[in-house]
DNA sequence: TCGATTCACTTGCAAAACACAAGTAAAAAT
DNA sequence: ATTTTTACTTGTGTTTTGCAAGTGAATCGA
């Protein structure tokens, strides 16, 4: 439950305070999910990629609801689980994420992505841009 | 001398690949100094911002030398001095810094920016890059 | 209805990364 | 010739991470 951030307010820069947030290993696959890939909870996040610590993962869901990037609802299937999803503030790292992943294939073309995203790689950034934050829209119409 | 990295190869997610090469508190600040501030030399980056530690510092120089992101020359004026610079590649991540830096400066409206880069916060990306890009061209006409 | 399973986390511990201070060797300045 | 500068390295303690094993409440299945 370590609220302390070694990095915070670190510097004026405001590449090093978005590093303070966004700057790990895990914060920005988290995001990913969310906004990409349709994983709004804890399991799913925790079956996801290469495995994420439970640990891990339960921290950077909490600074990430402190910090307002994320907030979460009840499941309405069940009361246990819970429902993540991107508040406005974390949606707008989508050109982040884009600029990002367009890189990370760049570099590796081994890469695999999902046939559905395959415009982010190739296509213009405001189409997917559109495309996102309107299926993001579309589950919040379903579960909100 | 670590060459491990606990994060390497993944995942076959391109976003993965990425932050397994700048997903670290102090990649991306390197690459800024060299991108945006002029700053070319070991003893400048230390002197910068808030103080990376000089172990860390000469790890991640060598690892980015070893990604090929960056390289460096002996310094015109003495010879136990060096001149780091972006290649080609490096230079490629001018979008991605980019976006954080425009992302980190809007949620952090304190964050201060020197004159001649406030436009990277407003104006058109387009034009930003060509910009960087020139300037970064003038310096290793007159270096290399 | 009641034990088994699932879920969202915690906890404990070892390993890795990091920060800080001090040191080093070669080059350059005095 | 001595001191200072530069680009690192080394040592040590602290913080963060990874992994395995809990935990308690909710739900399932018989």
């Amino acid at each position: 439950m370590s609220t302390k951030n070694q990095h915070q307010d670190r510097s004026p820069c405001p590449l090093a305070s978005a590093l303070d947030i966004v700057g790990d290993h895990w914060t920005l696959l988290i995001i990913r999910d969310l906004m990409f890939m349709g994983r709004h909870e804890y399991k799913e996040m925790l079956e996801a990629w290469e495995g994420i610590s439970s640990n891990i993962l339960s921290n950077r869901l909490e600074k990430l609801t402190s910090s307002q990037m994320i907030d979460s609802v009840p499941h309405p299937e069940s009361k246990r689980r819970k429902l993540y999803y991107l508040t406005e503030k974390g949606k707008s790292l989508l050109p982040v994420i884009a600029e990002l992943t367009i890189w990370g294939f760049a570099q590796k073309k081994s890469n695999k992505v999902p046939p559905h995203l395959k415009e982010l790689l190739t296509g213009s950034r405001t189409k997917l841009t559109k495309k996102v934050l309107n299926s993001l829209t579309k589950w919040e119409k379903t579960y909100l």
